[in-house]
DNA sequence: GTCTATAATTCGATAGAC
DNA sequence: GTCTATCGAATTATAGAC
């Protein structure tokens, strides 16, 4: 059972990474959530650092793709490349909310993971959403400031919620429906955005 | 030199914590940045996670702290409340800007940090601050929104720095510009948000 | 209070049988 | 490919001299 198994410790070793980090993962743990014998673990990755590369890679992969196929859709008006990319990033980090923690907390430090693996910088600079955000007049600080603050308003909810849910006292159905508006209402988020010019 | 000793522990102790994280900090890293000897942070604080626990729980009261004193402060109108603790927030994240990435990052999971040790979640609720928004017709999803939006426009650009000093190519005096300019808007910001009512 | 030396444990990794 | 057994390194914590 080569491959399932491969899949099986890749699978258990996303969900303990993810949820505790590199450092405090212990390849115990993942051999005991794939059900399978800590030996294999090395047998199929080699070592922990690389099976966690591995992740991490996938990861950020799924982040920056996103990010990428948007602003290269000509196809799409601004406010339409915006408005998509923040459905797709909602929906990716609905299916997987550790996601965001779990890459910046672990990026800290590691940069190694971000040095433009991708080539993210240029294919970027490059991009179809960068001419329109400069045709309409906007100045780089202004397009950060607007990146920032959508995806802010995306994925702070998720980081800070073991904070606010205290303070709100948010059970599990709460943050749910809680988050659910907040998607509702992200279209008039990126037009008061925009309308800043 | 009993009391400055454990000081120096104590402050060294913070730094390391704060950049790896409880799992990845070593005893000796503490030593080391401390110049002191490996065995005296046993003597003077039992265990490495007891260290850690009397940082954590500082760090936490330097947080909630603001918030609470803010909220209670009679003599403040709602939105002056709320541009004091976005100018307090902003300044103790400016002089500690690990602070935010290592309580989310460390909060996550050990829970038992932030079971209302403090009496947030009453002292907040009870607070002049949410008798004000009440007062003003805001139900309490609308005031979890403005919060979670206030505080993420400060914070999640320390949060995600990683990411987008990246993709926008910011060294680090350009993002002392970039987090210097956001400070100046905070006003129109906080206005938006109430606005909505 | 501070040091050296070391005990005790945890954990990643591998050898070798099946 | 999978398992058992174990090694070896790293790391927390402590005993005991000064």
């Amino acid at each position: 059972m080569g491959i399932e198994t491969e899949m099986k410790i890749k699978e258990a070793a996303k969900k303990v990474f993810r949820s505790k980090g590199f450092a405090a993962t212990r390849t115990r743990d993942i051999a005991e959530e794939a059900q399978i014998n800590l030996a294999l673990l090395n047998y199929y990755f080699k070592s922990k650092q690389q099976l966690f590369n591995i992740i991490m890679m996938e990861d950020l992969e799924d982040i920056f793709q996103v990010i990428i196929s948007n602003a290269n859709d000509k196809s799409l008006s601004l406010r339409e490349k915006l408005f998509s990319l923040a459905e797709k990033y909602a929906d990716v980090i609905a299916e997987k909310p550790e996601l965001p923690n779990f890459i910046l907390s672990e990026v800290h430090g590691n940069h190694e993971f971000l040095l433009d693996h991708f080539g993210i910088k240029e294919s970027l600079s490059k991009s179809d959403m960068m001419a329109q955000f400069f045709g309409l007049g906007f100045s780089q600080e202004e397009i950060a400031n607007i990146v920032v603050n959508l995806l802010g308003y995306i994925i702070f909810p998720y980081i800070s919620r073991p904070m606010y849910t205290v303070i709100f006292n948010m059970d599990e159905d709460a943050f749910s429906r809680f988050i659910n508006n907040r998607r509702k209402q992200i279209p008039e988020w990126i037009d008061s955005l925009l309308q800043k010019k």
